[in-house]
RNA sequence: GGUCUCUUAGCUCAGCUGGAUAGAGCAACGGUUUUCUAAACCGUAGGUCGAAGGUUCGAGUCCUUCAGGGACUACCA
């Protein structure tokens, strides 16, 4: 505890009591002293009273008729009186059916306000106070370019790394590079036998792209080979398994594990290829990581830990010396944890990368944002783990999210029925910029800033969309309808941002923006809006909790509307009574803060005009 | 076959641990600009929450069954 002292002083925000808490304590005690119960404030259940009645706070009263012994409205009226004595902060109520709605006095929103807007980072909790936790995400093959897909994991990696900050977590990242595999000798393999010597140099393709180009030529053989094959007789599945080209990429990762020069050397030169065009791709996603993870240095380790499997009858081999795990008691299969040729699969450097995760980063939570289709990897690996007597076993979280699909279905890299990433970023750029010529507002403005401004945009209508469905939900891509820029969107809400801050501009730096609350009258719209402003900070716990980027899109947007309806109905620099103007300018620079502040946990600018 | 998951307005999605008459955006239709940015605001229309049972004061939300979609169930990653 030492240094707390300081801490409470600097951080006193972060103690503000919730008003919810306030009223729930209340209630148990006026339940408890009314019916002889004995509640405590975590039994009660509170609400945000229903747009369609008056209130701020509802309390249901329909669970507690069994002890009051009285109708719901006698019940809710009593409750209520008794309330006004032993509560300060609230005016009055008003009982519809069951239903006990609660008004707060003015007075405490107005001060709240006042000291939000005081704060460096409203909402936010105190840095470095919680439990550090560790998110990998992103983890690409290095065989192909990223798409849709990968982009929708490294938005969601990111924002929910950013989420758990602003909950006071301490954070790393970490990206698990697949660089090796029977994938990339697909890629290596086709351009060995086709490539000519081809670079990106020479083609002037982006280096994913470019490896990228050599996997689907690599598979339009195999599909012709297993064609010819099954014209000889084969069954399909047979024919996939003897085509001659499969034989010798399997063969070419039989020689990587050996550590063969000549595949090596193409192994290093291709991967350094995909790393490059990566590196662009992450640049203009705005993601990085603490740390890289390579499979091909990870894999040695989880071969070790099946040794340690093996001595301890975790696991056993088989007649052909492969190695198994027998599940079958959790309701899971048995599963292959090492091939008979020695080789390892992607369980095996799994194991590894874990136990590496745990070493460098001591993380006891470790969070894996992978794709839906894992599901069932992701519990074999925590089983394995916790019958080892792993440590962080239990820690082991697999943030599933659901794919993205086409209107045709899901994508397939080597059928080519994938949006590309870079394409979109570009795609989205430059519809950015289209529309802000088209309005016309940004003329005058250098090109370096409108360039900026463009991509700010573009990225801020593509990270909201994808970002704003659950997770775990799939989610529907047409390419045919462009993502919109109205509405639910990044850019109405970066738009709103803008607007605020052309108010601001107007404002003299040396204004106060202290108000006297008696001079005050708040207006429906604004009482609505100081109270989602109060939100905030539950909201950012909320996300955290469930992992979930699309509460926070929810709560922002709706903030945004709600400063919407108040910019359309109330003025701020014409008002002529000066605490009225300053104690909107307070609910204008709150709201810019909590977008910036919000969209920043979702790695989206803000612009300061657009 | 087994396991998991999803189904809410024409389309894309919200709906916190069960609570009041199920909400947004887009698309459609109508209105708003001499006033801080109209990428905006206001209004109209649009629903037997996949179906049927059950649990209870109360179910879009929890349980069971069924239908339909998807994923996984590889010595692929």
């Amino acid at each position: 505890m030492q240094g707390r002292p300081l801490f409470l002083f600097i951080f006193a925000a972060y103690f503000r009591k919730m008003i919810q808490d306030l009223l729930k304590t209340a209630i148990a005690k006026v339940l408890n002293q009314l019916y002889g119960s004995a509640f405590v404030p975590t039994d009660i259940t509170i609400e945000n009273t229903s747009s369609d009645f008056e209130g701020d706070y509802t309390f249901v009263v329909f669970p507690y008729l069994r002890l009051s012994k009285k109708n719901p409205e006698q019940t809710a009226t009593q409750i209520g009186d008794e309330l006004l004595i032993h509560s300060t902060e609230i005016l009055k109520f008003e009982v519809v059916k069951g239903f006990l709605n609660l008004t707060i006095k003015d007075s405490f929103w107005l001060t709240f306000l006042k000291q939000a807007a005081t704060e460096k980072s409203f909402g936010m909790a105190m840095p470095n106070s919680e439990e550090p936790v560790l998110v990998e995400y992103s983890s690409p093959n290095t065989n192909k370019p990223l798409h849709l897909g990968h982009v929708r994991n490294n938005l969601l990696g990111y924002a929910v790394a950013q989420i758990l900050r602003a909950n006071g977590h301490k954070v790393f990242t970490c990206n698990l590079v697949n660089d090796r595999g029977i994938h990339i000798c697909k890629s290596m393999l086709a351009w060995m036998r086709y490539g000519n010597g081809e670079t990106p140099e020479t083609s002037k393709l982006k280096g994913d792209h470019l490896v990228g180009k050599y996997y689907v030529i690599f598979d339009q053989h195999y599909k012709k080979e297993i064609g010819e094959l099954v014209q000889t007789g084969l069954t399909e599945e047979e024919a996939k398994k003897k085509a001659p080209i499969m034989l010798a990429a399997q063969e070419m990762l039989l020689k990587w594990e050996q550590n063969d020069a000549e595949i090596v050397g193409v192994w290093k030169m291709m991967n350094e290829w995909v790393y490059a065009g990566f590196a662009i791709t992450y640049e203009n996603l705005g993601v990085q990581f603490d740390k890289y993870y390579y499979e091909s240095n990870t894999y040695l380790l989880g071969k070790e830990i099946v040794q340690e499997g093996l001595s301890k009858s975790v696991f056993y081999n088989k007649d052909d010396g492969s190695v198994w795990i027998d599940l079958s008691e959790e309701g899971l299969d048995q599963k292959l944890v090492l091939r008979g040729d020695g080789t390892s699969v992607y369980i095996t450097q799994d194991l590894g990368t874990a136990e590496l995760k745990y070493e460098d980063f001591n993380c006891n939570r470790s969070i894996y944002v992978v794709g839906n289709e894992q599901d069932y990897h992701f519990k074999v690996l925590q089983k394995i783990a916790q019958k080892l007597g792993k440590s962080y076993a239990d820690g082991i979280y697999h943030l599933s999210y659901g794919m993205v699909e086409l209107p045709e279905g899901k994508m397939k890299s080597r059928e080519g029925t994938v949006v590309d990433a870079d394409d979109l970023i570009a795609d989205m750029v430059l519809t950015a910029e289209e529309t802000t010529k088209a309005l016309g507002k940004m003329e005058g403005e250098s090109e370096d800033h409108l360039k900026k401004l463009y991509h700010t945009i573009g990225m801020g209508a593509l990270k909201y969309f994808l970002l704003k469905v659950e997770p775990k939900k799939k989610m529907l891509f047409n390419p045919a309808e462009s993502i919109d820029f109205q509405g639910n969107t990044g850019p109405f809400i970066q738009y709103t941002h803008a607007r605020i801050k052309s108010i601001l501009r107007n404002v003299s730096a040396t204004e106060s923006f202290n108000f006297t609350d008696e001079k005050i009258v708040m207006s429906v719209i604004e009482k609505e809006l100081v109270f989602k402003i109060y939100q905030y900070p539950l909201v950012i716990k909320e996300a955290a909790k469930e992992l979930s980027p699309g509460v926070i899109c929810n709560y922002i947007f709706e903030l945004a509307k709600q400063y919407s309806a108040f910019y359309h109905d109330h003025q701020v620099l014409n008002e002529a009574n000066a605490d009225q103007r300053s104690f909107r300018l307070n609910l204008c620079k709150l709201t810019a803060d909590i977008i910036q502040s919000g969209f920043g946990l979702l790695g989206i600018e803000v612009p300061e005009k657009m």
